[in-house]
DNA sequence: CGACTAATTGATCCAGTTCAATTCATGTGG
DNA sequence: CCACATGAATTGAACTGGATCAATTAGTCG
């Protein structure tokens, strides 16, 4: 999943600069994407159908407008990883390959622009504002990657849960929604799958935290957070269960 | 790390390429960061001296011309995950962060070159090929990441470190380097921070692979090859120790 | 309502950690 | 050049967090 700006902070360093002089005739100017994907061809999927596969020519770059979308790889004998959720405004399908790397299935009924890849990178060829901006997403994305890692190679069962329901929360909070309320379109399956744990342990470690009255859950797929610091200090290993 | 061209294969336009030729004034041509890294600084550092921490601005992109080095992340509590090692040709401290999020230490004498960011980000506004360059370079280190993810949440330890093996044999074939023979500049605790076990763990299973005849160790720093098909079924899962 | 899938909970097990010695390298000063 | 100091690696024994196996229980959709 890929941030490609949207987001009206200019916080980045290099970026970006003015772009007013840029304006060329042939290439469009920042935002083009955004631009060319408004254009887009509109795209429904519904639940569990998947958008492509790993192997799959990597024809189209998507926009996520509706619905939530997992993103994995996954072995010969069934081990699968979870690399990421997107949301909608989030990206996918960028990379560099020929081929997809993951595989992109839709959690719920999901609906998506689409834009050539050819078309993509001719416009990038031209509009050095538009390859910055893909560059510039990417290393978001690759961030992400290396916090994840990070995750997974240290933390314990609850500090890995804590952690993403953290990240949910803080999504929430730059979307403008309640960073209070927490809803999951992923099953116990997916988030274990991500955290490179088991269904089982997640259960019960979202039971551990009900408990301690850290969250609530009044349906499964929906957490309630009711001590937002306890889970801060959960995930940054200041605290245990 | 990050690719960034190097190599003799011709298929990434700006191979190293002779150099002569490409000081044009205003917009350098592809290759153009190769060219302007060929006229930066040079900055040696001793084994273990850190070329910057998580945190300080990022004010340089540097090419490692010699030597490794190890890019890690670390707790307050002292819990460390490497991310990445560095190769002469990769390059580190690329991101669109205003400061660097990993820490490079390096592993053994090494010697860089850099580039001030602002520089790339300039020429990287004027030649479009430079930016498509950089996503291209991150794109491809988010492939290895989200590889290591995998490796790390879904992997027994066996597994892990038969790939960790693997990976950097494959690195010497692309290098032209003997793929039969593997130098470990890192300690063991570096391999175990990267893989997400202890140092007992990887010396075990470095032992076992010794024992079943996979791996030869004359040094601890340096491991032989021996039967380089059942490494690759090990780390693919297909067979155990 | 009934059938099916997802989630929770409990009991047991085991891969990898932790703790504790050795052993092996490497470098340093006499 | 050797003896000794120091940090790295190996090896062994005991422990444990999370996995696995096994029921229930709770949603959800025809």
């Amino acid at each position: 999943m890929l941030y490609l700006d949207s987001a009206p902070n200019s916080s980045s360093a290099h970026a970006v600069a003015p772009v007013r002089g840029v304006a060329i005739p042939p290439a469009p100017a920042v935002g083009g994407l955004e631009a060319c994907m408004a254009a887009g061809a509109v795209r429904a999927v519904k639940a569990r159908e998947h958008i492509f596969n790993a192997g799959d020519a990597r024809t189209h770059v998507f926009r996520v407008e509706a619905g939530a979308i997992c993103l994995y790889k996954i072995m010969p004998d069934g081990r699968r990883q979870v690399i990421d959720f997107a949301y909608p405004g989030d990206y996918i399908g960028l990379g560099c390959d020929p081929e997809h790397a993951l595989n992109a299935q839709a959690l719920e009924p999901v609906r998506l622009r689409s834009l050539p890849a050819a078309t993509l990178s001719r416009l990038a060829g031209r509009d050095p504002m538009l390859g910055l901006k893909m560059y510039e997403a990417m290393a978001h994305e690759l961030a992400a990657a290396q916090d994840h890692l990070f995750t997974i190679g240290q933390r314990s069962a609850a500090e890995r849960v804590a952690c993403f329901l953290l990240a949910l929360s803080r999504r929430n909070k730059r979307r403008d929604k309640d960073p209070g309320v927490v809803v999951l379109p992923m099953t116990r399956s997916d988030i274990a799958d991500f955290l490179g744990l088991t269904i089982e342990t997640i259960s019960r470690m979202l039971t551990k935290l009900r408990h301690a009255k850290i969250i609530d859950l009044e349906q499964c797929t929906l957490v309630k957070i009711l001590d937002g610091n306890a889970l801060e200090r959960l995930a940054g290993g200041e605290a245990a269960l």
